[in-house]
DNA sequence: AACTATTTATAAGA
DNA sequence: TTCTTATAAATAGTT
């Protein structure tokens, strides 16, 4: 009814299409009362558009709940709401019921009394020989941790030795080319040059001890 | 639209009301549906007719629920079921997530690598440090339940020994005196006694051999 | 939002 | 109910 005949399927211009929406939403709002009034029958409209702007129409004297509520008790047995609250409740008990499951696994393999009293000496064999392979893994594990860090450790050390190495070789130069050390200084640079160049020495020394503990283990490893 | 113009007014003909109500319940519900396919929105048509029959329109792939959940979302309506339900997807959620972090901890417990890799050099001593203990009750409790049971099977023994004893004696005395034995047989008596005695004597050593094996421990307690 | 040519819905009759 | 059909009403495209 109109200009051209339109098929019946979404309509892709969106201004084109919310005027048709705001169109035929009255004429169906008008309909609607019109049954309500001709036919005294109740009727609830309740319309969403595309971007969720709502409507409702509902006959003259009525409320939506009631319709809601009406429509429900129609129903019946066949509530929606209800069975979806069913599911809901059956769904809340399985996730106790594996809860309460893994909290008796867990208790079982803490070794707590009471749980290992209702496990049979056959199971209770089971569950030793799998918490020794668990036990076995959770070292590898360490041991993995421990070693990687032994390595960079060593590699630290590795690094700083050579750092002091070359440090020290660059003292040694300056020993031997007083000019290029304390110049500034003029006639004191003799005696400054011999308390400096100890003390440096004394200097290495001392990170030598603090920093590289060949063989002395980290604290975390002697715990291990 | 007809033969002629119509008051909008309760149709007081309940015939011609009943086939109106039928036949414009038809152009509303194929309105709603052309609303729905043109602009994509959703609709949720309820009625009922004088007579309480219901009839229901919905947008394709809605449900009735649907919409009215939207409708109440949409009025803010302080629903009290709104309230629970979303009480009960919140406890949902927490159970699921106290399912995954008792299934992480079981896995811990049992060594799976991906998991124990987030856990700390520290976490990891911890953990096996508990695992040994846990162990070592896993143990306790095994060995409660071998002594348990050998000691069971000792007092059967004993008991099957001194009841192995007494029947023995019971024996020679019917054999010391064979009138208590066989004595329904008359003449064949004597010839009979010693058949018989000898078999039973067979027959008790025999079941010794079976039923009290003083020194072989069961299989159970060999593989613990 | 108003107009209007058309399509669609439907009142009344069969 | 359902079909028919004259007519009222709705509305698509246009202004």
């Amino acid at each position: 009814m109109g200009r051209g005949k339109i098929e019946i399927k979404l309509i892709e211009n969106p201004t084109n299409r919310q005027v048709t929406y705001s169109k035929r939403r009255n004429g169906i709002f008008k309909k609607a009362h019109e049954l309500s009034v001709l036919c005294d029958a109740k009727v609830s409209l309740i319309m969403f558009s595309k971007n969720n702007k709502m409507h409702e129409y509902i006959s003259p004297g009525l409320t939506t709940k009631k319709i809601i509520d009406q429509y429900q008790k129609t129903l019946g047995d066949i509530d929606l709401w209800r069975s979806h609250y069913e599911k809901m409740l059956e769904n809340l008990k399985k996730l106790k019921d594996i809860n309460n499951k893994l909290r008796r696994q867990i208790r079982h393999r803490i070794g707590e009394g009471l749980d290992l009293d209702d496990l049979s000496f056959q199971q209770l064999r089971t569950l030793e020989e799998d918490m020794v392979a668990s036990i076995g893994k959770i070292r590898e594990r360490k041991f993995h941790v421990i070693k990687t860090r032994t390595d960079t450790c060593r590699k630290k050390v590795k690094s700083l030795e050579q750092m002091n190495g070359n440090l020290l070789l660059e003292l040694e130069k300056c020993v031997i080319h007083p000019q290029f050390v304390l110049h500034d200084e003029g006639e004191e640079s003799a005696a400054a040059l011999a308390n400096g160049a100890s003390t440096l020495y004394a200097f290495c020394q001392h990170h030598t001890h603090l920093n590289l503990p060949h063989h002395a283990e980290p604290h975390d490893l002697r715990l291990a």
